[in-house]
DNA sequence: CCACCGCCTTGATATGGATCAGGCCGCGAA
DNA sequence: TTCGCGGCCTGATCCATATCAAGGCGGTGG
């Protein structure tokens, strides 16, 4: 008889060291102290949580208990209007927090969705908020990420707002290379984790118009495509278009 | 001998009362009790600074001090590209805080200018992280704030992104109307503070979309306009035109 | 008083991306 | 192996909004 169904919901082994996590220097720990980190660990992380491709973190609507680090893996978030119209409004990959939409109205704002086999690091509101008043620097760190969304944000509202859909593709990619590069994965070999479709909901833009884009960048020198399979062969001229150059 | 000299550096009359402040309900000390702002009167907020129309609250590449609650008047803050796209990523009155952005890099990221002249809370950043340690309920609210803008950032995005001309602007004027009816106003009679452009700037679209769209809604008897002054006289219909409503 | 200027409105035309449509490729199931 | 299907590519056409252009209105300074 399958056993499956006894097992723990999600809590594979209690709590999870901060530590020794190799995610430490770009999460939300950045900047703890030895000391500090320990003071934490077991502490902050309630436990690991796997999530299947395809499987969704939170929907818009639930009750918001924690916010999410990325462990392994990568998600989208989206969020959509009454009349069904659906915007993604993140890509979210390896120590990145996800689920701050849900601090405000004690509900989540949005949906995210496990775009690979993906595990994330829980952490219970309540003890973030209750660890952040006893160590300011991780106080200090959570503001900073926060800031960083709203910031980054307010650069995609830049691209959705005024710019062209090779300028936005070209922004997109750079973005997604320099997060890859920050992790130590190579900047110019990118397999996309999403589909045309999503990128465009991303991007404000179709499908068709992905598709296109990819293949004017192929023409022009800028990079290889093959299906999910991207190889960046010229970032300095992404770059320049998206600077606006006009050459 | 005159003493004046030993006065501290900006302050006229030196921190402001957030008990007796009529913003405290809406503003940052949201859900405080009486001792506890007590407890951050004249400690929060350093000073009062007027900005008159047309001035920069601060511009992007400052070096990122405090955050700042409008008291009263109107700002807009927008961020701009290399090659001088400029995006209005919001409109901010009485009761908002401002500046958010610079606390990621210690840096501001965005340029805040004042739609009529104006008077802020200058809250030092300092100030109100150390504060935060000793108040929860300000930590709380604080966070609040910061996932607020998150969510509405999110908000600008579907639209951005999914959204034609007529619901963009529908959109916008309900948001509008919704915060001013918060703060005690007339959700029907709007003086608008920024300009066809600058609004046109914020929605992603030209000038002349925006008096095209307002003269159509004129048309069908969903308000009236006269220069800035709009009389909302149907919200119901704009809400339906924001939901998609076929008819 | 007039003249100018910023902001707005409105019309005519252009265009970037959406939409519609057809077909290909690679993969998993039978 | 073949079949079917999802994801993707590409061509033709359409349409919403940009762009270009010409005034109008109201406020301000001479």
């Amino acid at each position: 008889m399958d056993q499956s169904v006894f097992r723990p919901l999600h809590t594979p082994s209690c709590g999870a060291a901060c530590s020794s996590c190799n995610l430490r220097e770009i999460c939300l720990p950045v900047g703890l102290t030895k000391a500090e980190l320990e003071h934490i660990d077991n502490r902050l992380v309630a436990v690991r949580r796997k999530v299947a491709r395809g499987d969704t973190l939170y929907r818009a609507g639930d009750r918001f208990e924690s916010v999410y680090a990325v462990w392994t893996g990568f998600f989208k978030t989206c969020v959509s209007s009454k009349d069904g119209r659906d915007q993604v409004t993140g890509f979210h990959m390896g120590g990145e927090l996800i689920g701050l939409d849900g601090i405000d109205t004690g509900f989540h704002e949005a949906d995210a969705v496990a775009l690979e086999d993906s595990q994330v690091c829980v952490i219970p509101y309540a003890e973030l908020e209750s660890l952040s008043l006893e160590v300011a620097s991780l106080q200090q760190q959570f503001h900073k990420i926060m800031s960083h969304e709203i910031v980054s944000n307010h650069g995609v509202m830049l691209l959705l707002g005024s710019m062209h859909a090779e300028q936005r593709l070209a922004a997109f990619l750079l973005n997604l290379t320099h997060r890859l590069q920050a992790r130590g994965f190579s900047a110019s070999s990118v397999l996309l984790r999403m589909s045309r479709e999503e990128i465009g909901s991303f991007l404000g833009l179709k499908l068709e118009t992905i598709s296109r884009t990819f293949s004017k960048f192929q023409n022009e020198g800028l990079l290889f495509v093959r299906h999910r399979q991207i190889q960046v062969t010229d970032p300095l001229g992404l770059q320049q278009l998206l600077d606006g150059a006009t050459a």
